[in-house]
DNA sequence: AGCACGCCGACT
DNA sequence: GTCGGCGTGCTC
């Protein structure tokens, strides 16, 4: 028997089959070691067969399995093979995907217990009698003990004693085993409130039940219970012996979500997300391989979970960022799951209130069947949403981050003793320092941004690398003390909010104050039990969050994710407004948003005041279908980086005049094709180039394989070169 | 990725 | 004459 095998090497050189001399009980998809140009390393069987090609003596045998079991289950070989062309994968990118990362490391040992069973030479009576008078816990632990049954021994020893244990393993008559324990992440089970689905709700069940197959957009405005309609069909597909995959953005993974999920189902739940130790993961990843779990919650990468016989994969919140991989494997989950889809015959479902334009459009344009709830379960209507103009506020005087109708709002919930949630996309105090009489701004050392000012630890922070600087009062280039500050961060609304309401309690979640493990979570219970208070926060407060006593949100300044060059911003900054409000009013108390803007008249605000996606979507297509913008068409980005400047730059220059002759052979195809330094010109002490093409979608396969390819070619060490296809952050 | 082989410059 | 620089090419 042949084996062809991936060797586990990141390199497009090696990635390739290398055919084996096969042990008898090889399987496909095992992990083995193999000896590899003078050295040994780890392979992955992708295919058993008869004969190679390879001539006989140039033939290596495998080394040792590294587990008895396949690693790799079948459908996975399959996707391999489908990621790889789809997104110009390399064979070993893809299975790293798919193997847990504890696994390759071999870092995490598995957690064993101590197990003693009491064996057939155990004679109760007997040992009481022959022991010393004053053996009161030997005895004791004598007397604990039945025949035929285990206990676990560090529970014993602590009981009993340590001693006392050991001299009855020395007597011989109980045998000490160890055994495996599974580590499962504990998650409070809070009581499960059944509740009866709407019409709307059991239709959409029924329906997406009912197709065996294909992709489904689920469009539910906030708060149509798109949840309760997730968990009955898991619960349907489970029922029939599957399996499901539920996944949803990172930040909405809160202790809430997975609470009422183990409440429903136990056990069966197996959850994955970054907050896991390793040992906690890899135990994870095993109850899942080996069928005790059959319901999968997770982030992104759970789409590679090895469940088997799927029944139904949910991506909640589809629109959301966090489902395309922007490092390294590049991936769309969507894409993922779809091929997942496929091979187990199992609908896909993408669920959101605002869906992503270009699902939108397949669903308009028939590929993806769409599903909608167009009612809120409580019938309560959304919350009205208030635009406030903060140029009027300026022009009457008022140069705060709230508007006089914000504090207004602030004021009166604090007095009613409700919630507030204050949302800003931007952390730190302050986006930059200024100087006004020399114009200097303080800059990375390693990037090109500048730094961001943190006034809790009086440092500047790089948000694109870790780097520390220390603040400064005076410039330090000209020595003005007349120092300015840039655009506001969360740290600089808390300390606005203390000034005019001292009194009220104040948290704020950023990435800064959710760092370790833990704090997450705290800072939730400690919103969720405390009246009045105000939460501040990016966009972590935006999702999954379910706080009754919210009425009032503010969106300090709604722009920020506005004006960024980049063709998705619009779309984006309506997702990101239309979720932040719909934190507020969730019970029966009346909720209400305040959003403030300095381009009040902008056609987004227009729509989203009156939860139009709709009419956006609209809107924004033509725009986009006019410009020739994705979805209409396709935006490659190839990204240059190296340490040397100079190597950068002259291979972008390769690299752009290669496109340009390929440009002149397919003209039409062409809508853009320029080389320029990337919008952040550093990073982490390299430079940064890209060339950015976008061309029209009938010969699109042709011109992305060639871009493709000519970014195989590039062999340089030093410099590394990126290929992103519809990127979605362009920094 | 790593390691060997291989062909040109400055040293005991 | 030898030691060692790292350019090229191979690994079943």
């Amino acid at each position: 028997m042949i084996a062809e095998v991936i060797v586990d090497i990141p390199s497009i050189n090696t990635d390739k089959v290398f055919d084996y001399v096969a042990r008898p009980d090889s399987k496909v998809g095992q992990r083995v070691v193999v000896p590899f140009g003078g050295r040994i390393l780890d392979g992955y069987i992708l295919r058993l067969k008869d004969s190679s090609d390879i001539p006989t003596e140039k033939l290596k045998s495998l080394g040792q399995a590294r587990e008895e079991f396949s690693v790799l289950l079948p459908e996975f070989l399959v996707l391999n093979e489908k990621m790889k062309s789809y997104f110009h994968l390399r064979n070993i990118d893809c299975i790293r995907l798919f193997v847990p990362a504890q696994l390759r490391n071999g870092s995490v040992h598995s957690l064993t217990i101590k197990l003693l069973s009491v064996n057939d030479k155990f004679d109760k009576q007997g040992l009481i009698a022959s022991s010393r008078k004053n053996a009161i816990k030997f005895c004791a632990l004598v007397d604990y003990l039945e025949k035929d049954k285990q206990y676990d021994v560090a529970m014993l020893n602590k009981q009993f004693g340590s001693s006392c244990v050991k001299k009855l393993v020395d007597m011989g008559v109980v045998d000490v085993v160890e055994q495996e324990k599974l580590r499962s992440p504990s998650v409070s089970a809070r009581q499960d409130n059944l509740v009866e689905l709407t019409a709307d709700q059991q239709k959409v069940v029924a329906d997406i039940l009912s197709s065996k197959e294909g992709m489904h957009l689920l469009f539910g405005v906030t708060g149509s219970g798109k949840t309760e309609v997730y968990m009955h069909i898991i619960a349907e597909v489970v029922s029939k012996g599957k399996s499901a995959i539920l996944l949803v953005p990172e930040i909405s993974l809160t202790p809430q979500v997975l609470s009422i999920f183990r409440a429903r189902f136990g056990d069966t739940v197996a959850i994955l997300h970054s907050g896991l130790s390793n040992g906690e993961r890899f135990d994870e990843w095993k109850r899942i391989r080996f069928g005790q779990a059959k319901i999968v919650i997770g982030a992104r990468s759970a789409i590679f979970a090895p469940v088997s016989d799927v029944g139904v994969i949910i991506l909640d919140e589809e629109h959301d960022p966090s489902y395309q991989a922007d490092s390294n494997p590049r991936f769309i989950t969507h894409i993922v799951a779809k091929f997942r889809g496929e091979y187990n015959h199992c609908p896909v479902i993408f669920g959101s209130a605002t869906p992503a334009l270009s699902t939108f459009n397949l669903a308009e344009n028939g590929d993806i069947t769409e599903h909608r709830l167009p009612n809120r379960v409580n019938n309560k209507p959304m919350p009205h949403i208030e635009i406030v103009n903060m140029c009027d506020e300026m022009l009457m005087g008022n140069t705060g981050l709230f508007s006089e109708r914000l504090k207004e709002e602030l004021k009166r919930v604090v007095d009613e003793k409700n919630q507030a949630m204050l949302f800003l996309n931007r952390r730190g105090f302050s986006s930059y320092l200024i100087c006004r009489e020399c114009g200097y701004v303080p800059k990375c050392e390693d990037c090109d941004v500048s730094l961001v000012y943190h006034k809790e630890d009086n440092l500047l922070k790089c948000h694109y690398c870790s780097n520390r600087y220390k603040a400064f009062k005076e410039c330090p280039k000209c020595g003005s003390s007349y120092i300015r500050l840039g655009a506001s961060g969360t740290q600089k609304v808390v300390e606005e909010l203390h000034s005019f309401l001292p009194e009220v309690t104040i948290l704020r979640m950023d990435f800064d104050t959710t760092k370790n493990r833990g704090d997450l979570v705290n800072l939730l219970d400690k919103f969720a039990n405390t009246k009045p208070c105000i939460l501040v926060g990016t966009q972590m407060i935006a999702k999954g969050h379910d706080f009754p006593a919210v009425t009032l949100v503010g969106i300090v300044d709604a722009d920020v994710s506005l004006h960024v060059s980049d063709y998705k911003a619009t779309e984006r900054t309506f997702q990101l407004i239309t979720q932040v409000a719909g934190r507020a009013g969730r019970s029966s108390l009346e909720g209400k948003v305040i959003l403030q803007t300095y381009t009040p008249n902008h056609y987004v605000y227009r729509y989203v005041s009156n939860y139009d996606y709709l009419g956006f979507f609209d809107r924004e297509k033509n725009l986009r279908e006019v410009a020739q913008f994705p979805p209409f068409s396709k935006l490659v980005r190839i990204l240059i980086t190296s340490v040397d400047e100079e190597k950068a730059v002259q291979i972008t220059r390769q690299f752009y005049e290669s496109i340009a002759e390929f440009k002149t052979e397919h003209e039409d195809e062409f809508l853009y094709c320029k080389a320029m330094s990337a919008p952040v010109k550093r990073i982490e002490r390299k430079f940064r180039y890209q060339i950015i093409c976008r061309y029209k979608l009938k010969e699109e396969k042709l011109i992305t394989d060639y871009l493709f390819s000519l970014v195989d070619k590039s062999g340089d060490t030093d410099v590394k070169v990126f290929i992103e296809v519809n990127p979605s952050n362009l920094s």
